[in-house]
DNA sequence: GTCTATAATTAGATAGAC
DNA sequence: GTCTATCTAATTATAGAC
């Protein structure tokens, strides 16, 4: 999966650019709520109103932030189904776990944002699961069904182990700092981003 | 585990309660930045002054929050830990893990609000991370340790697996709104919180 | 302990110059 | 596309009556 490099704005880059890079760091740390146009403007070198030109109104800019994360990752889903059917189902589950691993380990903003807002109820959080959401846990979870029933996944409802995965996968990373003051490791080291990944394939694959 | 009563705040309570009691509802659906005294107030029935009456600082308020759900759990560590010692590793793995999932079915909004300062530093979180992650954190581990010693559970770093296990257990809860929609289970049943906490102890332990 | 009144600051958004 | 100027509403916090 791609990390949406149109996001990774230099300075010398065009306003709107710099925005929604500056809107992803902002968004992921203090919420929708909690994040201001002027916060995300100053980090961007602009002027607040730029923002509202750009992007109309706060909730506008949140979802072109989304967007410009998620697209791509959606966009490819099809095809990854298809290469994946070239494998077993163990290996494409190993496959999926990994891919999502290193997917949180380099824009861990995403599932930030997505804490912040998977407990509410509103247009936005219904246009983000039914966008972005739902699409990758029908994938998810068909990868799940499929090597549960060639006895290569632990049994159980596949959305409770999806989330499961989810919950394990995540957690250093988007707790990174606490992590780091925790337990002394490093949460984005290359070494220990396989661990993780080789823990999470551990706890769902039957040896 | 207690659920901290005390927050518990019936209609005809005094204000101070009753605003601890709606504070730790929006703190843990907004975070810290996204709350407004204004807000909280209102849901307390009383005028947003009082609150800084009671708290003096938006910040005073937070500390409170977070202190009368986990003071009490906290001073309980070392009497679950003489307690624990008469139990084999496993079981006394299998019990901790679960208090931990019920903890976390009863009182959601701890660890939502945990999510949302999990990312930071600064003064608030360094004082939560010291008075209250910290403590736990050794008390979690040395168990891990002892069952790691006595064969009964997964290698692996630690703290690494308390991390996993955290994530694991906290998400259905936390994003309790996203699984209902997402996977059809009800996380708050009874039934499905055993269920969790199987699974937990299941990935912690070697049979 | 709870209220009214109010100050000082910051918020999201609009209008218009260049 | 980016800026200055400005509006209205909401924010945290203070002062003081009861």
């Amino acid at each position: 999966m791609n990390t949406g490099a149109a996001i990774e704005a230099a300075p010398q880059e065009d306003g709107r650019s710099r925005i929604l890079a500056a809107a992803l760091e902002v968004f992921s740390t203090s919420g929708f709520e909690g994040a201001s146009l002027r916060q995300i403007a100053d980090r961007a070198g602009v002027m607040h109103q730029l923002v509202v030109y750009h992007f109309k109104t706060k909730e506008g800019l949140w979802r072109a932030v989304i967007t410009s994360i998620l697209d791509d990752n959606i966009a490819r889903l099809p095809a990854w189904r298809t290469r994946l059917e070239a494998v077993s189902p163990a290996q494409a589950l190993r496959t999926v776990v990994r891919e999502f691993v290193l997917f949180t380990s380099r824009r861990p903003e995403f599932h930030r944002i997505a804490t912040f807002e998977g407990r509410a109820d509103n247009d936005r959080i219904r246009w983000l699961l039914q966008t972005y959401t739902r699409p990758y846990f029908e994938f998810s979870t068909s990868l799940i069904r499929a090597a549960q029933t060639a006895g290569a996944a632990r049994p159980g409802d596949p959305g409770r182990l999806h989330y499961a995965v989810i919950g394990l996968v995540t957690t250093s990373f988007v707790f990174a700092h606490e992590y780091r003051a925790m337990t002394g490791l490093e949460p984005f080291d290359p070494a220990e981003i396989e661990r993780i990944a080789a823990l999470t394939f551990d706890f769902l694959a039957i040896p």
